[in-house]
DNA sequence: TAAATATGATTATCATGGTAATCATATTTG
DNA sequence: CAAATATGATTACCATGATAATCATATTTA
């Protein structure tokens, strides 16, 4: 993440940008804020997550699981895809939803290699659960940090 | 970091907002789409530091360090505070820089607990090559992303 | 000033991101 | 159809974020 509290000065990045003419400073300057302010709330999601005994990452899974109206499971392959994120990060954070009773990994019928992965009730609850705050968290902090 | 795909819809945040009234919907969705995007940008620059052997978060103690015209060096503690990372991060990425030859670090005169940190001559031209094709990467990345 | 508290840095430990390599099974192709 | 290739999942290993505890030294306060 992108925690610098001082961004680089317009000046600073000007005297990139002569060498560079095609960067413009603006755009820059903008980006560099966009990920100090996404890193701030990622930050403070993390905190409201760890409150709650899950993380972001493990909270986007289920959400993942839970926005399939027409499907009950997923691969894990395509959470991984859905969340992008690298399928060893997906195996081990499965486990751990696994070993906290928040989703079920079956067998798939027609492929050996994989698995299928389903909400459980508690799965179900516990989301609807942490949702609310989660959303309330996010419209906190963008009232707070809006001009 | 955030890198989900598809985002809660519309819909669903609304959902949730009525439970909650203070919450507003467009600005909720704002803050998902800026947490991709950042996650995105800052995954981006990752990788464009890994082809050149250093990570964001040395890079940021580089232009910290560089960024102060009137002192030499700072101590671990104010590097950390304006990277804004924690000090055992900080004791550890400094000990790579070392490594690296890009800083040193030196006693403090007044303060036998405390460390200076300077960067290198080493450190200065390395930061002064690679620094451009930030801009660059940010500023590519930016025109990519716009509508 | 001695005791209590605060601070700079570090160590230990854990969570979560990545890539490379591997295993098992599917699929494609010669 | 056998060999080559692709894919789902996992393991091993490394980087980087965090907190709690510790050590040494400063500073405050009783």
């Amino acid at each position: 993440m992108f925690f610098l509290k001082e961004l680089p000065t317009r000046q600073m990045i000007r005297g990139y940008a002569e060498q560079y003419p095609s960067a413009d400073v603006d755009s820059v300057e903008q980006a560099l804020k966009m990920m100090r302010q996404a890193s701030l709330l990622v930050r403070r999601l993390e905190t409201y997550f760890s409150h709650h005994g899950i993380s972001q990452q493990r909270f986007l899974i289920l959400i993942v699981l839970d926005r399939e109206p027409e499907r009950t499971s997923l691969l894990a392959s395509e959470i991984a895809e859905r969340v992008d994120v690298s399928r060893p990060v997906m195996t081990r954070t499965l486990r751990s939803l696994v070993d906290e009773h928040l989703i079920t990994l079956s067998a798939d019928t027609s492929d050996k290699r994989a698995k299928q992965v389903s909400l459980t009730e508690k799965g179900k609850t516990f989301l609807a659960e942490i949702l609310p705050g989660y959303f309330s968290e996010i419209d906190k902090f963008m009232k707070e940090s809006a001009p």
